[in-house]
DNA sequence: GTCTATGCAAAGGCTTTGCATTTGA
DNA sequence: TCAAATGCAAAGCCTTTGCATAGAC
């Protein structure tokens, strides 16, 4: 991977953050300080970053894409009214109230591989 | 809501089926009975339903969207590799091995408000 | 006879991609 | 030098929407 100005310039603008920035808000903030800086290289470079493990990125049904320095085991909430994520710390009982969050629906994921492409795998 | 053919179809359509069908899947099975039936009426309808807690929407990040018949509170595991969506039982202990499911990573998104947005709404 | 639902095609929102050009090692 | 990264615009993917027509009550 070739250091370049823009690589630099999104890494830091990530790493300053603890809103979980959309590629949008970091893409109009680094406008501010390179006017060229297109949406596509901080799209590419945020999914490069997120591949290799520098910044964990925060896939939310409906809802633009998220970016997180913060690489530690963590869950999040999301507010209906503004759209604003926030941290969860996982121990965290799943009460009706977090942080002065009011929970209205906890949704859990499991990504991972079935037991049919487990058996496929092996054999191939 | 008035009563049509197509309601009729769809809502068969997704209760008979355990898979958590995307609309393109209902679509697609719904084209050889009705060859005239439009995409964007299986989208309306189903969305509709989900509204009217009919049927249940599981959105999934950067995947299709889900139907689900089954209202009883239960998460979800998606296979990475086949896309397919199986159900799991809430009080499953987060192991890495659920139903030969072997789980990768656990994502949880608790959705609410937020204290900012609870604040904003007793004062307008 | 209304008034909602449908079908079709077009548009919308977010993200990725193709390609010519620039740039870092 | 020369592969890799960038900028721009175009395309892709999923979903929604506008509008004229058909169909339910």
């Amino acid at each position: 991977m070739k250091q370049t100005r823009q690589k630099t310039l999104i890494l830091n603008q990530v790493s300053n953050r603890d809103d979980h920035p959309t590629v949008e808000m970091i893409h109009k903030e680094l406008l501010l300080i390179d006017p060229h800086i297109s949406l596509a290289t901080v799209y590419r470079n945020l999914n490069t970053f997120a591949l290799k493990g520098k910044i964990k990125k925060i896939e939310i049904p409906n809802a633009k894409d998220r970016f997180d320095w913060n690489l530690t085991r963590h869950d999040h909430a999301i507010c209906f009214k503004c759209g604003k994520v926030i941290d969860i710390e996982p121990q965290t009982k799943k009460h009706h109230m977090i942080e002065g969050f009011k929970v209205h629906e906890v949704e859990v994921l499991y990504k991972g591989v079935c037991k049919e492409c487990q058996n496929k795998g092996t054999k191939s």
